[in-house]
DNA sequence: AGCACA
């Protein structure tokens, strides 16, 4: 029991111990570093590096505490300080008589990583920006997270040590680069020792802990039912409050997305209030306004990452706007206010800037990202200019079966039963997914034009069936 | 540059 000398801690004044305690070492010191520091005097027993917050001291324990004479003499009278990698480091007995639990599991090299995140957001960093910063160093098998009175931390397993050790290399010590995390995150530090862990046991893909080598695995409900997660590859949590307004962005867009096919997706789930759409760095986006934020939840869940037209044409993406009330100067081809009962009364002025004319629209978009070589799933119909509000205009058949491209789960983690999604109509077989087109009330699914809209592929799906509830989507496992 | 909490 050799107890902390309780008086201060000066030069010269520590009795001898064959323990010395070093400082002023350069970063992340080795053991090594100090073996070779220590050998010339004796034998060293034992060593304890990266000590203190800055992790630049250490302690060397020698067998016999003659040899630690032996050093601090040489020192003391030296006209050469000890150095190490150049750098002077200050020697002196330590107040220990010997170096306590040198080796902890966070000392031994091995395959799995505990990270521990630290900073005021660091709870707000996803497993996928880990994954992201991780997969830098080779393939990244599996990461868990957790909160531990340590704060927010992650393990993560590589394939061997020798990956692991290089990214625990490069990264301890380091901030998660600014670029990944959202503007309003503040830095997170990175702090990685050595797990005890070989292999982590991941029984969900989920938001909290992910296998990358097992495809098959079940995702966990509380991953599919969660909303609003298709931005967490970036972004961190949810960090958007809720809205009755929707920003909608279309990916993917080879043919037009009018605002009639947006109301009609989107009136599914309620009455659609008001739609704006306009031009954000050459792709689309929209805001679509419900009266209530239940609404727009309800819409967002079940839209989400689904694509407006069959095969992977026009995938939205949503987010909650800011918004809660839109401005909506004027009734056009990009924006209306349909709780004005005439369209023409809402016209004070004529279409000013930025308006496009009319035939512009409709016409199948160059897609450069999305060639459709196959003919599989073109929609037949030619995409017809949209004619305004209540025409016979004919957009091509939006798909009320929407597939799922839930790019919060991994494509590689897809179970088994998400790859009916994936199947081509044109293969055949059973429609791939529940509808998630229900008509909750009559503002759905009447007048002649949704009937036209509604073009099934899939005649089962849509107006005319019953029950499907419109979230079928995510309870669909 | 000043003593370890794993």
């Amino acid at each position: 029991m050799a107890s902390v000398s309780s008086q201060p801690q000066f030069r010269y004044t520590q009795p001898p111990s064959k323990v010395l305690h070093l400082r002023n070492l350069p970063w992340e010191c080795t053991e090594e570093e100090l073996i070779e520091l220590g050998k010339p005097f004796g034998k060293v027993v034992n060593t304890k590096c990266n000590v203190g917050a800055n992790r630049n001291q250490a302690f060397i324990e020698f067998a016999d505490l003659n040899q630690a004479i032996a050093m601090i003499s040489y020192y003391a009278s030296s006209s050469e300080p000890a150095q190490v990698r150049g750098k002077t480091v200050y020697l002196q007995y330590s107040n220990r008589q010997e170096i306590v639990n040198n080796k902890t599991t966070a000392d031994i090299a091995g395959n799995v990583l505990l990270v521990t995140i630290e900073g005021q957001d660091a709870r707000l960093v996803s497993i996928d920006v880990l994954h992201l910063v991780f997969s830098a160093f080779g393939f990244v098998h599996k990461i868990t997270t957790f909160e531990k009175t340590a704060g927010f931390q992650a393990l993560v397993q590589f394939s061997d040590a020798e990956t692991a050790t290089s990214a625990k290399n490069a990264l301890d010590g380091r901030i998660i680069p600014r670029y990944l995390l959202s503007e309003n995150i503040s830095p997170c530090t990175l702090r990685i020792t050595y797990s005890a862990h070989t292999d982590l046991s991941v029984k969900f893909q989920s938001h909290r802990s992910r296998d990358y080598t097992n495809p098959y695995l079940p995702v966990a409900p509380s991953a599919i039912d969660g909303s609003n997660q298709f931005n967490l590859g970036v972004d961190g949590k949810k960090l958007e409050p809720e809205s009755n307004v929707l920003l909608a962005s279309i990916e993917n867009m080879q043919y037009a997305v009018t605002l009639d096919v947006l109301h009609m997706v989107f009136s599914a789930f309620g009455p659609v209030q008001k739609i704006a759409m306009f031009d954000k760095n050459g792709a689309l986006q929209a805001l679509i306004q419900y009266p209530d934020v239940q609404t727009a939840i309800v819409a967002k869940e079940a839209l989400e990452g689904h694509c407006i037209y069959d095969g992977g044409f026009c995938k939205l993406h949503l987010s909650y706007s800011r918004h809660t009330d839109l401005s909506i100067k004027v009734n056009n081809d990009r924006s209306r206010d349909y709780t004005i009962p005439n369209p023409a009364m809402v016209n004070p002025q004529p279409s000013v800037l930025g308006q496009q004319p009319v035939q512009t629209m409709g016409h199948q978009y160059n897609g450069t990202q999305y060639a459709p070589g196959r003919q599989q799933q073109q929609p037949t119909m030619p995409p017809q200019p949209s004619a305004g509000w209540g025409s016979s205009a004919v957009p091509p058949m939006p798909q009320h079966m929407m597939n799922n491209h839930n790019p919060y789960i991994p494509p590689a983690s897809m179970p088994q039963m998400t790859q009916g999604m994936m199947q081509m109509p044109g293969q055949g077989g059973i429609p791939p997914f529940r509808p998630t087109h229900i008509c909750p009330d009559s503002y759905c699914c009447q007048g002649d034009m949704i009937e036209q809209l509604m073009i099934p592929p899939q005649p089962s799906a849509g107006c005319g069936a019953s029950a499907v509830p419109a979230i079928g989507v995510n309870t669909d496992k």
